[in-house]
DNA sequence: TAAAATTAAATTGTATACAATGTATTATAC
DNA sequence: GTATAATACATTGTATACAATTTAATTTTA
């Protein structure tokens, strides 16, 4: 008769965790709307923002995607002419990444988007901080 | 010259919340595999477990998912045996979503699913309280 | 009360995600 | 040195997500 407990939605930790980071990507769009990206295409651009230059798999180790995922956004942000993909000529598996002049242009249009983030959510300093450590800290066990 | 940190992706707070989300959910699947279900028909059972009858709005608002989301995903789950989907008399807006016993019978083979998945997170108890905690603040806040 | 506004779902279109598989290339084992 | 294994990426198929629009029903307003 009674209810197990721990399948009420209430008492899980990933549920707010996927509702929160969903919750957030939504509030970035009106913002990503106004540079023409998505928030998949915006954490792929802020990896080559700060690399310039990487190869597919090593850029699916950065942002948690595979290959699955990351073709078909690669072709699209070389269709907007961010980034460029050609293979490697050492070791022809590869598929190199390189940002074009007009990606490296686009961060100037988006440096403003972390600010303008960080009015819309509100969170206490000390929260964030805590957060982000409890985070990785789970992100770095998952490796084992 | 300078880079602009507020754009690298190890200074982002959504990012690691995103990524965890999605990487605590791929440790879910070779538990929801063996009840067929994937996680996000799991979240939508868990609250039919708990409230057994509700329409396709208010579930939405427990998942934090719209019709766009539930209304296929609802058709699964009838095709499934789980649920039954029927108009509302009072208003025929609104479809109800009922559990079928087969859809009750499976919470007994779900109720190891979150023991299962404790062992394989492994989060110290005090940072899962931390981490409830803030995670609701900010869902909470972004309800205004 | 008839028109206008609101509401709840469904539908459409686009973009992820990811498992599983296929393909071409490179490394390793014997 | 060749058969085998491993690797990197692409492709296929399924399942979300969600914005925007549509449809049907209900409520509100003038």
């Amino acid at each position: 008769m009674e209810k197990n407990n721990n399948l009420k939605l209430e008492n899980q930790i990933c549920f707010p965790l996927y509702a929160c980071s969903k919750e957030i990507i939504k509030r970035y769009k009106p913002f990503l709307d106004e540079i023409d990206l998505t928030y998949t295409q915006y954490i792929t651009m802020m990896v080559l923002w700060d690399k310039e230059k990487i190869n597919i798999k090593e850029l699916g180790e950065y942002l948690f995607l595979d290959s699955g995922t990351l073709t078909p956004l690669l072709k699209k942000l070389e269709s907007k002419g961010y980034i460029q993909r050609q293979r490697s000529i050492e070791d022809e598996r590869n598929v190199i990444i390189t940002i074009t002049k007009l990606g490296i242009d686009l961060q100037n249009k988006a440096e403003n988007i972390p600010l303008q983030m960080g009015q819309c959510i509100k969170i206490e300093k000390e929260d964030a901080i805590q957060l982000y450590r409890i985070l990785y800290k789970i992100l770095e066990q998952m490796k084992d």
